[in-house]
RNA sequence: GGGCGCUUAGCUCAGUUCGGUCCAGAGCAGCUGUCUUACAAGCAGCAGGCCGGGGGUUCAAAUCCCUCAGCGCCCA
């Protein structure tokens, strides 16, 4: 909608809170001031249908919304008209989840109010189709496997079905079949999207793999390497060894597993003696550098500075002292391999510790030679017999080898004592993480340096969080950081580091001076692409150049979504509108990882926060309050939920989740909101079809209501403003309920003209402005049916609802006057009510006649009653209504006494 | 082991900021009626709970404090 038509309009000159502001027939004669009369003469409705249905409204809205360009974003506004939202890219490789479509959905309602209060909505879609995921998924789809040492071959085919043994692909055969595969899994993902009816506007859709996101990416990289905030280092990393990959610290969870100590003899170096220490992992003996007891145990005092000699292997370790060895845990004296855990890479970086590594990348035992320097033995013979029983095997072969090995030479005391205990996995992986010393890409996020890390919380207190308490989860994340991140990832389907090394003549890579494009060459793929100054004759030759072989962590592209998604130094103009951004929505798992680094990239690249807003969504569990997961099979699919129960009926139950909480899938809820769809057509057909002559708002019971819904889209409106959309779905529910069950029934009979002309004509107003009112406060929630039903409006054809405003309470209050009192609709439907009782319980119709409806009451109550008299009389079906007024102020409910009619008088 | 959240009717949940007149609520399911000129996919009515347990503060607690238990998530 562009500016300066209908809405505008609406807003400033000639305010008509009904709907449009054109007048086709103005009566301005009978207008109050502000208020233009719309609809003067009678006008039957011929779009009204006569059997209203919910079926068939999705498929012919989406078209619709997508020719008219509804949702499209205007780029010429201003960033205080303009709301923007970073939307988290969903995987597409993962399955379509009913929690997917739950939380998708909070942020649409959230995005259409804004829009709706006079917001400029930039509300982009992107997928997230890089990382390991969808490598795992072409691997399975296709069967095949990607070996980098392969030459790319362009008339690859994959096979027809996938075989027993993956087909070797080169990297670059391997990322097309990846594009590929990506294509496909997003147009399914964009045909939910749009059936659920999320307004988005999909002209700006954007993939974390495509150009401009891997430009964004590694610009940002270079950025953060120039600055020293990037830095690459060889250290001991925790490493996947199914996936061959590094893994980072927000990668890794604990996994609770069996395990076993096992009680192993160290003979005393000097002297006789000896030392026994428990361990779960007797395979990495060989690795081991030390012994290690608390500096306060008295036990182990003695030994502190001494040496013992390693089973088997006959090497020499010196005894030392750490806070962190446990004196309750084990014998209280524990080996030290390099690397065991990360405990065993804090002593060995602290104690200033030699390395023996022996787990190989593929978590196999590698070939070693002992009495070599770095593997002395006092007895290198026995030493190597003992290891060549172990080198080859994978560490849980070789565990229960060395446990024989022990045994064997009565070294293992007892047997090994079952036990369980957490061990660490990458979250994806199937078998524990090791640890393998290797050279990688870190990025600075505060793990070891203090200043950074509270420059980070304090942008954490900064930033919104809905609901506020969410914010803890991310103090606490960033106070427990311990290292900085791990970026390089071992993997072929990413975003590569933009970096080249130079090789020197004697062939050694020169890792300490990489070489680097400048910005404006960005994308490169090292791999392919050649560094300024050599030729491409001169990859992996002395004197040349080598590509590095790695590609970034996902994180390393998904955190730059702001920037991305606002055309970071791709369009200043642009980005300037954009940046920083309104909303970060997303799900409470992902704080630690998404949320953070994003603050963390764009506080580095933009000295500040991403966004302003951050909306956390729950969770969905299954009625048995377990997580809905594949593996227990109760997973549906959101596309036969739509189909089930309509999109508005499905957002009808994401709405209900509040903010943050843990929501249960509840297809009754679906089936609610469906209802309440299908009564919204219903009423809107009672009021639209027989829209009769419309004037002033002069009956107190219309005057009432109009008050009462005006207090309704206050409270919706704060609530909103607060992100809470379930409190303002409520709300308006709530009202809109009494609003049919009692307004209407109380005032139907004098729609129809049966107090003639003016109180016609005060109720039609009435209705069409309260109709008006609650299809906009519920446009955001049932996009569908409002959209359907502001369709059947007289002058409809014109724009919307989508575009329409947000319902102002002023504009309702100013309708029904100052002397409206919503005491008159209160009493008159709870007289209704009492009178609807009687009828249920003496089993008769609700249109059964009343001879006489006696009511005692206060002097307020009766006067509220006494200006409904008529509507009261008509809804009733009453032959005498006699009202009393009892002296005193009695608080106590009025007396309410109904006399039906004898049934032949009446039915 | 630490942090956070949750616990209200058979089920799903409001109400807890800021204690009192929405304080014990809604919807669903159940039961009993009712074809009413927008809607039987409707409407009307009925019944359902010592607000997780215990203790405390207060004239007054679902609401504030302490404690215990169960469930869930995050982190060690």
């Amino acid at each position: 909608m562009a500016p300066g038509t209908r809405w505008d309009r609406t807003r400033t000159s000639t305010p008509c809170p009904a709907h449009g502001a054109r007048a086709t027939r103005p009566r301005p004669k009978r207008c109050r001031a502000g208020a233009t009369r719309r609809y003067g003469n009678p006008i039957m409705c011929p779009t009204v249908p006569e059997k209203p249905s919910l079926d068939g409204l999705e498929p012919k809205w989406m078209a619709r919304w997508e020719e008219e360009g509804t949702y499209r974003f205007d780029r010429t506004r201003t960033r205080a008209e303009i709301y923007s939202v970073d939307t988290p890219p969903p995987t597409v490789s993962g399955t379509l989840h009913v929690g997917s479509a739950f939380s998708y959905t909070h942020t649409d309602l959230v995005v259409r109010f804004q829009r709706m209060r006079g917001r400029e909505v930039y509300y982009p879609m992107g997928w997230d189709d890089n990382g390991l995921p969808t490598e795992r998924r072409v691997q399975n789809f296709f069967g095949v496997a990607c070996d980098p040492s392969l030459p790319y071959d362009p008339d690859f085919r994959p096979p027809q079905r996938p075989g027993r043994n993956p087909v070797p692909v080169s990297r670059p055969n391997f990322v097309e079949l990846c594009h590929r595969l990506t294509a496909e899994d997003e147009r399914a993902f964009e045909a939910l999207w749009r059936r659920l009816g999320l307004s988005v506007d999909w002209s700006w859709t954007y993939a974390t793999i495509d150009e401009r996101s891997q430009r964004a990416s590694q610009r940002a990289f270079l950025r953060n390497l120039a600055r020293g905030e990037a830095y690459q280092a060889e250290a001991p990393t925790l490493w996947d060894v199914d996936y061959r990959t590094a893994v980072a610290q927000a990668e890794m969870e604990d996994r609770e597993l069996p395990g076993a100590y096992h009680r192993v003899r160290f003979d005393r170096a000097q002297g006789d003696g000896h030392v026994e220490i428990e361990t779960t992992r007797p395979e990495l003996i060989p690795a081991c550098v030390a012994l290690v007891a608390h500096p306060d145990d008295a036990r182990f005092r003695p030994l502190f500075g001494t040496e013992v000699l390693t089973p088997l292997f006959r090497a020499r370790v010196p005894v030392v002292a750490h806070e962190l060895a446990d004196p309750e845990k084990g014998s209280g004296i524990a080996m030290i391999c390099t690397f065991g855990d990360v405990t065993d890479v804090t002593w060995w970086r602290e104690l200033g510790l030699p390395i023996r590594a022996v787990v190989q990348r593929d978590g196999r035992l590698r070939p070693v030679s002992w009495g070599e320097p770095g593997w002395e033995s006092d007895a290198p013979d026995q030493a190597q017999r003992a290891y060549e029983a172990l080198a080859g095997l994978t560490v849980e072969q070789a565990r229960e080898r060395m446990a024989e090995l022990l045994r064997e030479g009565g070294q293992l005391q007892g047997e090994p004592r079952p036990i369980t205990h957490p061990v660490k996995f990458y979250e994806r992986g199937e078998h524990p993480l090791e640890i393998v010393t290797s050279r990688q890409w870190y990025i600075r996020n505060g793990g070891r340096d203090p200043e950074l890390r509270d420059e980070l919380l304090r942008l954490g207190k900064e930033l919104a969080w809905h609901p506020d308490f969410m914010r803890v989860r991310y103090e606490d994340w960033v106070s427990g950081l311990n290292g900085d991140w791990l970026v390089s990832r071992q993997r072929f389907f990413g975003v590569p580091f933009p970096v080249w090394y130079p090789i020197l003549d004697d062939g050694a890579v020169d890792h300490d001076h990489p070489l680097v494009p400048p910005q404006d060459r960005l994308p490169v793929d090292p791999s392919t692409d050649v560094p300024d100054g050599y030729t491409a004759d001169q990859r992996d030759r002395p004197g040349g150049f080598t590509g590095d072989p790695d590609v970034m962590d996902t994180w390393a592209t998904s955190s730059m979504t702001p920037q991305i998604a606002s055309w970071w130094e791709e369009d200043d103009d642009l980005f300037g509108r954009l940046f920083p951004m309104d909303l970060r929505p997303q799900g409470h798992d992902i704080i630690r990882t998404w949320l953070f680094v994003t603050v963390l990239r764009s506080y580095l690249e933009q000295g500040g926060l991403p966004w302003t807003n951050a909306a956390v969504s729950g969770f969905i569990y299954d009625p048995d309050r377990k997580k809905m997961s594949k593996s227990k099979g109760n997973v549906v699919t959101p596309m036969e939920l739509l189909e089930q129960f309509g999109s508005d009926g499905f957002r009808y139950w994401a709405a209900s989740g509040r903010p943050g909480m843990d929501s249960t899938f509840d297809t009754g809820q679906m089936r609610i909101g469906r209802r309440l769809a299908i009564k919204i057509l219903n009423a809107s057909r009672f009021v639209l079809s027989r829209l009769g002559s419309d004037g002033s708002v002069t009956a107190a019971l219309d005057a009432a209501m109009l008050a009462r819904l005006a207090a309704v889209v206050s409270e919706a409106t704060s609530a909103f403003d607060a992100y809470d959309y379930a409190r303002a779905l409520e709300r308006t529910e709530e009202f809109f309920w009494s609003f049919c069950d009692d307004y209407l029934e109380l005032v139907k009979s004098r729609a129809y003209g049966s107090s003639g002309e003016e109180g016609a004509a005060s109720a039609n107003r009435a209705l069409t402005l309260a109709l008006s009112t609650l299809l906009r406060a519920f446009a955001p929630f049932l996009p569908f049916v409002t959209e359907e039903v502001w369709s059947w409006w007289p002058e409809a054809g014109t724009g919307s609802i989508h575009r329409g405003p947000w319902p102002d309470p002023a504009l309702l209050l100013e309708a029904a006057g100052a002397d409206a009192d919503p005491a008159v609709l209160e009493a008159a439907a709870a007289v209704l009510a009492r009178v609807r009782k009687a009828k249920t319980e003496a089993r008769r119709s609700m249109r059964a006649p009343v001879a006489r409806l006696s009511v005692r009451g206060s002097q307020a109550t009766i006067a509220a009653l006494e200006r409904a008299r008529a509507d009261l009389v008509e809804a009733g079906n009453l032959a005498e209504l006699v009202l009393e007024a009892v002296a005193g102020d009695s608080p106590q409910a009025p007396e309410v006494s109904v006399e039906l009619a004898d049934e032949a008088d009446g039915d």
